[in-house]
RNA sequence: GGGCUCGUGGUGCAGCCUGGUUAGCACACUGGACUGUCAAUCCAGAGGUCGCGGGUUCAAGUCCCGUCGAGCCCGCCA
């Protein structure tokens, strides 16, 4: 027989009453009736109850066991008498009678319990990320994870695309997030960088005629964290393709993402694709956001209108001045008692509004703060603007279009929570597209590239050389499902000549375009296809599909909100052999310095 | 860098608003009882600088100030 198992623990049923098995696994939980102990063994693949009896001379050997402590079982498979039967386990006919016990692994007492679903800290839980991970929970997480990458890896397979490896070490990247950076022993004073995304080696395959990539690709970025954004590093199906027009980019990857959703939705429902496309001024105003949760039926309407010259005089001589107001409609919202108006407005108040008007439509008209101030005429536009019916609310927000799309956004996500509106087990996806290329830093009064400086402006070389820089969209598209930015994309810009002038607009010179970005640009001048991707985030889709609200459930080794590993003990500090090998001297800030994550 | 919330035995929480008895409950841990449990049960026990520092007070887990840590958010994320 096997030395360590001849089966798993979930492996075990009703038909191998009768034989001798062995198994081998972490102790579950114990049950100990003094002179009969129930002993639950627990691997990867299930859990299967032993029993032995105080006649045993392994009894004395079992009783003492602390909870997760590895050990080897060997002896016969007993069938249950029916009222022992336990339903809930898929080896609940069957238990094994202990005939021998190898202690493998004593543990000592658990930091954190494994055997229930109970909230433990979670420093603790990422110090202790391997007991963690042993937790139900955690495990079908990140097995559910690898399916589907595996899913996804097989259609993108079945789709055409071809796997590559592109480096880790690489060249700094000039615009975007924080680069890590890596100092080179052979050459002083010098870095490598840690890719923030594939994206000049991808436009380089398809240079080199490769057609259509893809890649699992991990991606580095020193940025803050956020619930639904992992610090340091996370993981992208990042592709793109040769030849294509945007149509042809949002055509490859529906399926893509649509099947992968259908796969592991667990009965939720699924967009199908093709996805409706929102052009990114029509999201901003319609819903606050260029990353719109679809689940809210709540859609914002510009009541710009009815409010100029009224007798409101806050908003009239607000849109005067160039404000404009949206509404926010609140269907049902008349049955809500009068303090969950006062609690939005103080809420609204909160995030730095002077307060959120409203009228309630009901059957004697208009009532509410703002009602005296509408005639009939404003009225009945409101009423056609914003669809708003007997019993429903309409909330204001005047301001600048930005902070009032901002609010009105803010307001609509609330609303749409407070009410119960969301959809409940949905995954409604949408394009976003026609993001602005360009836009104005308000602090600097300068024109920056909005988003991917490599993606190809709307008009091309026309619109840069003529149309107002702010006016100008780019082919960039956005990937979103339930409020979640899951990808963006676009189709690139391979002209030279474009490129160069589309950076001069941001203030970019040809030598320094040159200097950054040399390595595509010339190769984009011996042949280059036309050519677009995307990358669609796997860690949020992960989070989506599992049902979780935090992106560190779905990553078996996350580093906190401050980049640190708490396993691992990452960051840490090197002795000064290494740096003075890397040519490296700290200087290092007078007090604060040096924190050690293992404390 | 900023805002909000939280910090009480190994762990999850209560106590704080309204200061005053020995800081309470559950899980885990230790010991005991128990031959059919499956979140076993029952009995007993050990385990606490109430994050840290300062202040107010006759008296601080509780009130005030500061500080540290964690989470969430803003900034940031081409």
């Amino acid at each position: 027989m096997a030395d360590l198992r001849t089966h798993t623990c979930g492996e075990l049923r009703r038909e191998h009453a009768g034989a001798t098995v062995r198994l081998s696994g972490w102790v579950h939980r114990k049950r100990d009736h003094g002179s009969l102990l129930f002993l639950d063994l627990r691997d990867h693949y299930g859990i299967t109850q032993c029993v032995l009896d105080s006649s045993s001379p392994l009894f004395k050997v079992a009783e003492p066991l602390r909870l997760e402590s590895v050990i080897t079982v060997a002896g016969k498979v007993v069938p249950r008498a029916p009222a022992a039967v336990n339903p809930k386990l898929p080896t609940g006919e069957i238990e094994l009678s202990v005939a021998e016990l190898i202690v493998q692994s004593p543990a000592d007492p658990l930091p954190l319990q494994v055997n229930t679903d109970a909230e433990f800290p979670e420093e603790t839980r990422l110090r202790y990320r391997f007991l963690d991970l042993r937790r139900e929970k955690l495990h079908r997480n990140i097995l559910l994870r690898s399916r589907i990458i595996t899913s996804m890896r097989r259609r993108m397979i079945e789709a055409g695309f071809v796997e590559f490896q592109t480096p880790i070490l690489t060249s700094s990247s000039p615009e975007g997030a924080r680069d890590y950076l890596v100092p080179s022993r052979v050459h002083p004073g010098k870095f490598y960088a840690l890719p923030q995304a594939p994206q000049q080696f991808k436009q380089l395959l398809m240079t080199a005629g490769f057609d259509r990539y893809f890649q699992i690709a991990p991606c580095f970025r020193d940025e803050d964290g956020r619930a639904d954004r992992s610090p340091g590093e996370f993981y992208q199906l990042d592709f793109e393709m040769a030849f294509v027009t945007q149509e042809d980019v949002f055509a490859a990857i529906e399926p893509v993402l649509q099947g992968v959703f259908e796969e592991f939705r667990d009965g939720a429902a699924v967009t199908p694709a093709p996805f409706p496309r929102i052009a990114f001024d029509e999201a901003m105003r319609k819903y606050g956001t260029d990353k719109p949760d679809l689940r809210n039926p709540i859609v914002i309407a510009d009541v710009t209108d009815v409010f100029r010259g009224s007798s409101f005089s806050a908003f009239a001589t607000a849109v005067a001045a160039g404000a404009v107001v949206r509404a926010v409609p609140a269907p049902g919202a008349s049955a809500q008692p009068r303090s969950f108006f006062d609690k939005l407005g103080q809420w609204a108040r909160d995030q730095g509004a002077p307060g959120l008007g409203y009228v309630v439509r009901g059957e004697g008209g208009a009532k509410g703060p703002l009602a005296k101030f509408l005639d009939g005429d404003r009225l009945g536009r409101l009423v056609a603007a914003t669809g708003a019916r007997d019993g429903d609310a309409v909330f204001f927000v005047c301001d600048k279009k930005p902070a009032v799309e901002k609010l009105a956004g803010r307001v609509r996500v609330r609303l749409g929570e407070e009410l119960g509106l969301i959809e409940a087990n949905a995954f409604r996806f949408c394009w976003v597209t026609d993001f602005p290329m360009y836009e104005l830093n308000e602090d600097t009064g300068k024109i920056e590239f909005s988003h991917n400086p490599f993606s190809m402006p709307q008009g091309g070389l026309e619109a840069l050389e003529h149309a107002d820089p702010l006016t100008i969209k780019a082919y960039q598209y956005d990937i979103v499902c339930n409020g979640v930015e899951l990808s963006s994309g676009a189709i690139r810009n391979h002209r030279p000549d474009i490129m160069y002038k589309a950076f001069a607009l941001a203030g970019y010179g040809r030598e320094e375009v040159q200097a950054r970005f040399g390595g595509m640009l010339n190769a984009f001048k011996f042949g280059a296809p036309p050519h677009g991707g995307s990358a669609p985030g796997i860690d949020r889709i992960v989070m989506l599909l599992a049902g979780e609200t935090n992106i560190r459930e779905v990553i078996a080794f996350p580093m906190n909100q401050q980049a640190q590993d708490l396993l691992m003990g990452a960051p840490g500090p090197v002795p000064p052999e290494r740096l003075k090998e890397l040519h490296l001297k700290l200087d290092l800030p007078s007090e604060d310095s040096g924190k050690d994550p293992r404390r």
